[in-house]
DNA sequence: CCAAATTTTGACGCGCTCTTAACGCCCGCG
DNA sequence: CGCGGGCGTTAAGAGCGCGTCAAAATTTGG
């Protein structure tokens, strides 16, 4: 859930936005001048604010520049004024996207969406499988074992790769084969015995009896984590 | 030094804007259609795409999707449209941002440095790495060897950049050529061998044996600090 | 316009991975 | 009780990927 901060001067502009944005699922918090909204700003973490130039107590600027002393946080500027210079000023002053009033809903929306996705597609996963006896990083493709890194083969992490990402779930010989050897290759189901039983040599901590890449026969495989 | 990619069909556009960016120290490369435009930019990475929407064989949003397929370039829209739903078509398809024209070269200038300054800032938290035997300052692009700065060529750079910007994540090939050399080098993976070993040879104790950069078969490298 | 540095290209040998085949086991079925 | 299919295990040859070196092509800098 991502929560905004809303700074404008005028009730019925900020009513309007908080009413919209929490209306597509964003958490607001609002505040009507430069002074609270820093204090706001410093009192939560936000993922956006969204900034009125036109503020009665200090000017929107110099909100901005204080802002960006201790926080990175994406700032959606708007303005009433069309000037070039107060949008050079806001964006150099750190702003990140400046809309001039009066302006359409769904831009501002698609605005913030294409600021929070820039955001978030930067953050990494951290995507870790965990099991009894071994770990799987799938960010950092790494595989641990009891302290120990397991080298993997391309194809065996292929497969460890499908597998894992598709917990207790049964994965058909053919989705295996497709996937990774591709469509002509769906009746080879001597591949994946081959590398069923490496998978199990590396990771199990007792390959005759696996108790995390069960075999369902007839079927195919499934993993428990 | 940043390089832009403009894409637009009108030639005076294109040549006022690519002397503006030139003159301002950005490195200006153009395209005057969709398809010359992808094809540029996979020819060689980009900082900046700049484009227009109203190009004469796709459509705009087509280019952005097709370029989001494969790169995270930021894309600066312009456009003659005003209505909202092209901004948010552009904005929602992967977009950074939208100006209408007709447009203060000032703005365009002031929006591309918020952008280029979201890219740099988000990655400025550790400036240096430090491994057993070498130091690198990311800000000062200094690298350090047991007292000793170590040069390298902007190639070389490139690759180490990558790397240690992501210690203990596996890189694949495709992820280093595409970052470095563009997309329609993916599949060279000779350069990676020389380059590796270049890297290797300046900053390894051992290059023979390597402790940071491991290369892990079949799939890429790994750089352990 | 020349010289140096850098990038690109090609060739070679080695080691590892993939592929393939053979064999034994367990289980269900006739 | 004998048979066959599906599965696990192992081993060996073929082929590919990697490191290395060196030379050609291109870019950079003076």
């Amino acid at each position: 859930m991502n929560s905004i901060l809303v700074v404008d001067d005028d009730p019925h502009i900020v009513r309007a936005l908080a009413i919209t944005l929490k209306g597509h699922g964003y958490t607001v918090t609002t505040a009507m001048d430069g002074e609270s909204a820093l204090h706001a700003a410093a009192q939560r973490p936000v993922n956006v604010v969204i900034l009125d130039l036109g503020l009665p107590d200090i000017d929107g600027t110099t909100v901005i520049t204080r802002l960006r002393e201790w926080s990175a946080v994406p700032i959606l500027v708007l303005s009433a004024r069309h000037g070039s210079n107060d949008k050079v000023e806001a964006l150099d002053a750190g702003a990140d996207d400046y809309i001039t009033k009066p302006f359409g809903l769904d831009e501002l929306l698609a605005r913030l969406r294409a600021i929070l996705r820039r955001n978030t597609d930067s953050r990494e996963e951290t995507t870790t499988i965990e099991t009894s006896s071994f770990t799987v990083d799938l960010a950092k493709r790494q595989i641990t074992k009891s302290g120990q890194d397991v080298r993997m083969t391309p194809t065996e992490w292929n497969i460890l790769d499908i597998m894992v990402r598709n917990p207790d779930k049964l994965i058909t010989q053919q989705q295996l084969l497709t996937e990774v050897w591709g469509p002509a290759y769906a009746k080879e189901a001597n591949y994946l015995r081959v590398y069923m039983a490496q998978l199990r040599r590396k990771l199990e901590v007792e390959p005759g009896t696996p108790r995390h890449f069960i075999t369902e026969p007839g079927m195919g495989y499934r993993f428990v984590p």
